[in-house]
Formats: C-alpha cells, structure tokens, sequence
DNA sequence: CAATATTTGTAAGTTTTCTTACAAATAGTC
DNA sequence: GACTATTTGTAAGAAAACTTACAAATATTG
C-alpha cells in the first residue's frame, strides 16, 4: 500500500459501512484540520463512538487514528496547510498579482470583523430582543438582497412563531402595513442600487409606527435618520460588482442572538419543525415520518 | 495576551532561558509540523526533558503543549485587516470567554479562506465555465438553505438569460428533469439535517445527465460520490448550530467567476435589467421610469 | 569562591487517548 | 419473519501524553 490518506478514503467510500462512509467523507472534508482532532473529538462530531475511528482507521490501513495523523504529514507534503499559512499564501498571491480574487479576502475578512463588533452593540441587542419578543417579525429585501431576508426568515421560524417574508406579491405590503404597529417590526436587507421599494417601505411603516431595522452597504444614504437601526456591512471586495455576501453573517448572528433570548424554550419548537419537514419532505437516510 | 503563537514564541527568544531558546526556535522553524509532536518528540528533538517543553508553553502563556497546539489551528497570524485595535478587544474578551461569540469570528475567518482556496481549483473553473455556457441554469436549496439559492439566482439572473430556482412549488422538478440535459445544469446548497429532496433532486438529475454541483458543509456523508463537483463549506462557528452564512460568499464568488467568463457583453444585458427594474419597480432618488 | 537563585532532568504520579472484549443493534438471507 | 452476519456502542483496561515533586546541575551575585 503505497496511496495517500486522502485516496485511501476516497477509496473506502465505495465500500464502507455507514459509520466509516460519515467518517470518510468527513475526514476528506476537513483533512486540513485532522491533525488537532483527537478520536474522541473526532466521533462526537460525525456521532459515532470512538472505538468506531479508531476500527475505521485500520480498515483502511492505519495502525490507529494516531497512525492515520502520521502519514497525514507525509503526505500533506509541504504546501501550506495551517490557516495562518494558508492566508499568507493568498495574501502574497495577491500581492503578486497572480490572484485578483484573493485581493479581496482581506477585505471580506474586515467586513466580517465589522460585522462581529456590530454584535457587540447597544443596538444589535435591541434588534434581537425585539425579534425574539415582538409577535410579528417580518422581512423584506429586493433583487440581489431578497436572498438574505430569506436566510433570515427560514432561520428565525425555526425558533419562533410569527416570522415572515415580505414581498410585493401581493402588490402591496399590507400584511405589515395594516397590522397592529405595536405587535410587529421589519428587517430590511438592501444595498446599491436602493430599490425604492426598501425606501417606500421604510417611510410607511415609520409613519405607522412600526421599528425598521436597515441592513445596507456603507454608501446608503437615505436610511440613517429614517430607521430605528441602521447595520453598515462592508461590499466592496474586488469583485466586479459589491458583494453583499457577509449580510448571510449578519443574518446568522441576529439568529443567534435571537436564539440565546429565548433561551431553552426554543427545543421544543425546533424538535416540532424538524418533525413537521421529517412529515411532509423528510430527511435523507430515514424515510418519510409518517407521525406514526 | 491576545497575540498569536508566533509572537509568542519570538517574544519569549529574548528572554528565556538557554533549553527554552532551543524550543522556541524549533518551533517557530517547524511550526507547521507541530500539530503532529507531542511534548515527548519535541523533547527527544531537541533533545531537552519532557517537562521541559510543558514548562516552557507554560512561561509563554498556555496551559500546555496541547494547549499550544489548539491555539495554532485557529491562529490566523498577523491581522493587517484590523483598522484598529477593536478587535483584540473582541479577542481578549474571547479568551476571557466572556464572549462565545468573538471565538467564532476566527473560524469564520478560516472558512473564507477555505472558499478562497476552493476559488483556485480546477473544479471551480468548470463549474464556473458551465454556469456561464450552459444554457438553463438552476439553483435549489431546501430550508435554510434555499436564501442561498436564491442570492446565487438572483445575481446570475443580472448577468445571463435562462437562471432560476428550482423548488418542490410544482410539486415535482420537471422544470429540470424533464428538460434538455444537455443544456441543463444544476446548483445544490445543502446542509444538515439533509432534505430528502436534495438527494433524490440529485440522483435523478444524475441519471438524467445532468451535471450537478454540490455546496455543503462537512458532514454530508451522501454526496460525495454523486455528484460531479462538491464545494465544503465550513459551517461550525461556535454558534448554536452550523451557520451556512460563507456559502453566499462563496456564490458571490461564483457569480464574480461567471462575470470574468462572459466578459463585456454582460454589460448590456446588466442595463437592460436595471432599465427593467427601473421601469416596473424603480430605484430611491430617481422616479419611476416610464421608457419615455 | 561560596552562597543563592535559576534552570533542567529523573522518576513517579495523573490525565487523556486509544484499544479490547463483549453485548446490543442493525442489516442481510433464506 | 426467524436466523445469521455484520456493524456499532458501552464499559473497562492498556498505553500514551502530560504534570508534579524533588533533586541535580548550572548560572548569578556579592
């Protein structure tokens, strides 16, 4: 046997069980990050037991997942492997001028640094106990952005009721604007060029009392005095046009947020959704769930 | 302390003594191999005492020599991102473990530059090259997952006719699996717990000769070997479940690749779909245009 | 060059990581 | 649907990795 960790797994994949498949095609996942596991660490991640890795390991030749470690450094060779390394590989790529992408790492790097300190705000932490108490939390973002107020809203239903997108399907956002003001808030997701949707919606649903919350690029300038609050995520990263992509961080963490409010309560409401998408869709490798 | 292990170990040269300059060295010229010793190699190495080496991480600031290499697996080195010391505020207070939060911010650090990385491959270009020729593109994500979806449509859609998502609204796929395969090509976001659909939607496609791309987090266990490229993305940042929030990086990505592709002719269809929205929707600061 | 302080190693603990034995669970077969 | 074979988990034991206590060696200081 002379093949590599990474084909040696590749190669088990075919005929493995179940328990070596989810440990195989973990491992390939994140072979970069093997060296600081441990068997134990390994199995409570994939949900197996620990002497399963270390049996899958010498099925597929190792003496253990020590062994499995071991030639892992063989073969991991000399390319830059630590995230440190990794970085500075891209940095100097871009510095070279080989890489026009990896110019703009640094700076989505920022944005996302922008994003956490965000959460550390006074206001962050209004907006997540607003949306985890108010008895309606709507949605809304348009073209390029209506994608985070779905990421948002799919996350947020998991943990409570009363969460919705909010579109112009129905030619006007009456669901929110004709509804009690004290019972709802907005979060709206928008960047460059402004829909005058995003600005309409705002003005109305201030002038109706409803809490606006505005997740938009640094160049806005209509929402600052309009809004209840206002998150600046950073754009631009070298690519052809602004890249909105760290509002899906944003996104995350007012879910987290959300979810840390709540607190425990939150089980039972994501056991019954994931029960109820196990009912009607269900779940790859059980079948249907037919509330037996 | 908030500095990385690097710092650390070079800060530590001037001051320690003669077995630990040793060690320091070592390791600062090893560094990338470190994860595979233990306290007793090191030792043997350098030919110091066991103790030695956990006394020395000691003096520098960890608890251990494990502790040391915990620390090197989400060192991200020097920070030349960082505008302004905030973020060893943020770092400090996650050392502290004040904040669980700001410990996830490394990580997510980590999983933007895996994506980057993922951006250099060759798999990468062929998607990118398919999604920019063929001629019906579809994207589909079940729970969560389908904001992504949709972020990587609605972008594609400012660049290229024939792009949209793919959901169970119809009841079955037939938009995708009763086409054309030839012309048809498929973009999956997934993550746990996986959709039954995600699968089934893929092995048909499959069998159909559909070219199918796979964005997911590491551990799906049922892909792998399906589909014809698979993007991990990582999703563990210390929050209350796996975020999938680098994934819309990573579509920004795709579509930024997709833009390179197609060159300047993009243009002209860009315009003509701001005209569009300008026209039915229209964009804040400027009225409604009519096509006068 | 004592006398003291610091550094380092040895040997015996403690904790962590991995393995083995066996039983329970699951999958495959007639 | 019982029977067998395979896979997986539990619990206890072996091995490895790391720590502590103390003594030996090496610096440092007056």
């Amino acid at each position: 046997m002379g093949e590599s960790v990474r084909e040696r797994l590749s190669a088990s994949l075919t005929t493995a069980s179940k328990a070596d498949r989810v440990l195989a095609n973990f491992m390939l996942s994140e072979l970069s990050s093997l060296p600081f596991e441990t068997a134990a660490s390994l199995a409570s991640k994939v949900n197996v037991s620990e002497p399963t890795v270390g049996r899958f390991c010498r099925t597929v030749g190792y003496k253990s997942f020590k062994d499995l470690k071991d030639h892992l450094k063989q073969d991991i060779g000399q390319k830059p492997w630590l995230v440190s390394d990794r970085l500075h590989d891209l940095r100097d790529r871009a510095k070279a001028g080989e890489d026009q992408l990896a110019a703009g790492l640094e700076l989505e790097i920022s944005a996302l640094v922008a994003i956490y300190e965000l959460a550390r705000s006074e206001e962050w932490a209004r907006v997540v106990r607003r949306l985890a108490t108010t008895q309606r939390v709507y949605a809304a973002g348009f073209q390029t952005e209506r994608g985070m107020a779905q990421i948002l809203v799919n996350q947020l239903q998991y943990l409570r009721d009363g969460v919705q997108m909010l579109d112009l399907a129905g030619g006007n956002f009456a669901e929110l604007l004709a509804s009690d003001p004290k019972q709802s808030c907005l979060v709206i997701f928008e960047a460059r060029r402004y829909s005058r949707l995003s600005f309409e919606l705002t003005k109305t649903a201030k002038a109706a009392g409803i809490p606006v919350t505005l997740v938009t690029d640094p160049f806005c300038d209509w929402g600052r005095d309009l809004v209840d609050e206002m998150f600046v995520v950073p754009t631009e990263f070298n690519q052809f046009w602004e890249s909105t992509a760290q509002m899906a961080s944003l996104a995350n963490l007012l879910v987290n947020g959300v979810f840390l409010e709540l607190g425990p309560k939150v089980e039972a409401r994501m056991e019954s959704v994931t029960q109820l998408y196990s009912q009607f869709t269900g779940y790859v490798g059980k079948p249907v769930n037919r509330t037996s």
